[in-house]
RNA sequence: GGCGGCAUAGCCAAGUGGUAAGGCAGCGGUCUGCAAAACCGCUAUACACCGGUUCGAAUCCGGUUGCCGCCUCCA
């Protein structure tokens, strides 16, 4: 079973076969690391974390590269504002980056290159742009000459024409097209700037990316992706470059993950709605926010706000308590059984470009199967029910895997969403346990109303009560 | 203005021509002292609208309407 991937490029779903058989080169490019990381950001890198873990599983050899872009205007504009110097201002940002994305669960990629560790590569890059007569430099800046690659427009489907003509596009006497682009910029007094060909100065945005993916993949690799954004100017841009520069296609695949909207409205500056990450993370548990993100197609956008927040935790602890139940019956998954039936037609929703909405219906198709064969059981289910319900746990377990959910133990996901809804709350652990006490005791001298009274006591704390033949458990209601 | 996308039940959402996955919410039932959790049942018989292709379309084609994104170094 093949893989079918949406490329941009073309604007069709196409069979996934990597240039060199077995091994995938990857591309995404990552964040300008000016400010925290916001929920979009959170979408776009565990996306492709998805899309990397499927295709290792699908054993694939795959090489990921993520960027930081962390010499650039806009780090530039805040340090100046901070007084700070913008180095110390993107390792601030780069470390908060990566604190959020191990919470979320983010695997790291291969290699996470720096475009200030890189200067020398993206110096030769330009060299050969202007060797080969793609670019040319005034006055201290070089820029790309869009005229010189009439592929021009091919990602995003433009012609330069209408773009001309567009009244968008500004008048900058250096540059002989109005659409050409900048390379490499003259540095300005107190700016970072490094020595070059062309006098001080810095790199433009976009030469960054051809250069790295050059260091790490040669002329050409796999699969490229970032957000829809990106795909004009920057991935038209990157296209102009790397394959002016050396006359062979970029990337075989360029993929793009759409946007997260606030209560359906855009994130923006002038909305001031922009939702980092770390402030999503107060309110729920980071598995929820991966279950969320990838509950609609990475393509389409997705509407964040409360109440799929809180659909995305029902889900969750709908899993997890499946997940408790089989454990209380067997123990933890054993890791012995073979993949079954609810996995292969995971695989069939992932193989039909990386459907993970589809993939965690299965998910929970699973779920309830499993809960209706223990219902079904009884009080003791037969040997032959254990085994068929710990068959659908590996699949879930494995299903999860790819999706980088289900990674704890039950007991201590409850255990985790507990303190995230106590924190939030500022509930008090200690009258809690007390009022469920007291409740048990009134229970055990059938005293019901004493013991409904208490409970309506802890519904309004926000608690909620599973009278189990075990004992007794309470949750914090989502 | 140019380019692109979307429109499926109360809400979210998948759907690759053959009569609609899944989740959330709701209602009824089983279980329970009562609940909770779980399960079962019910909730789309015009898949925005109008045409067309086809034996057959949510799925393909054309048009209409309505939303949205990019064209501003915003993922």
């Amino acid at each position: 079973m093949t893989i079918r991937v949406y490329n941009t490029l073309g604007g069709k779903k196409e069979p996934f076969e990597p240039i060199e058989e077995g091994k995938v080169r990857m591309y995404v490019c990552g964040p300008t690391v000016y400010d925290s990381s916001h929920i979009g950001h959170a979408r776009s890198v565990v996306v492709f974390d998805v899309i990397a873990r499927y295709l290792r599983a699908q054993s694939y050899d795959v090489t990921y590269v993520r960027n930081f872009t962390d010499v650039d205007d806009k780090i530039i504009n805040r340090a100046r504002e901070l007084e700070v110097d913008s180095k110390t201002l993107a390792e601030t940002y780069i470390d908060e980056f990566h604190k959020d994305m191990d919470l979320l669960k983010v695997l790291r990629a291969d290699h996470e290159p720096k475009v200030t560790e890189h200067i020398d590569s993206i110096i030769k890059f330009i060299t050969i742009l202007i060797d080969r007569g793609c670019a040319y430099e005034s006055g201290g800046d070089v820029f790309f000459a869009i005229d010189r690659f009439k592929d021009y427009g091919k990602l995003s489907g433009r012609n330069t024409e209408e773009m001309e003509a567009g009244a968008r596009v500004g008048i900058d006497e250096r540059k002989r097209n109005p659409l050409d682009f900048a390379l490499w910029k003259a540095a300005k007094p107190g700016e970072p700037s490094w020595e070059s060909p062309w006098g001080v100065g810095r790199p433009g945005w976009h030469i960054e990316c051809s250069a790295m993916n050059y260091v790490f993949f040669g002329e050409s690799f796999d699969i490229h992706g970032g957000g829809k954004d990106l795909i004009f100017p920057h991935h038209e841009n990157e296209i102009a470059q790397s394959e002016g520069a050396f006359g062979k296609p970029m990337a075989k695949y360029w993929i793009h993950n759409g946007f997260v909207n606030i209560d359906r409205e855009k994130m923006s500056k002038s909305l001031g709605n922009f939702l980092m990450i770390k402030d999503v993370l107060k309110h729920h548990h980071p598995e929820v926010i991966r279950l969320f993100l990838l509950s609609n197609h990475y393509r389409s956008p997705i509407d964040y706000s409360v109440k799929s927040m809180e659909e995305a935790s029902s889900g969750l602890d709908k899993i997890y308590t499946l997940l408790e139940r089989i454990e209380a019956e067997t123990g933890p998954d054993t890791g012995k059984n073979p993949k079954g039936d609810y996995w292969n037609r995971f695989e069939d929703a992932m193989n039909d470009d990386f459907n993970t909405a589809r993939g965690i219906g299965v998910i929970f198709e699973a779920v309830r199967n499993a809960n209706r064969l223990l219902d079904e059981a009884g009080e003791t289910p037969s040997p032959e029910t254990l085994e068929t319900v710990g068959a659908i746990r590996s699949d879930i377990l494995e299903m999860g895997r790819i999706l980088g959910l289900l990674s704890e133990p039950p007991a201590a996901y409850f255990e985790h969403r507990k303190i995230i809804r106590l924190q939030q709350t500022k509930a008090d652990v200690k009258a809690i346990e007390q009022l469920v006490d007291e409740r048990t005791a009134a229970r055990k001298a059938r005293d019901f109303q004493k013991a409904d009274r208490i409970r309506d006591q802890l519904t309004d704390m926000g608690v909620t009560l599973e009278d189990r033949p075990d004992g007794v458990v309470w949750r914090m209601t989502k």
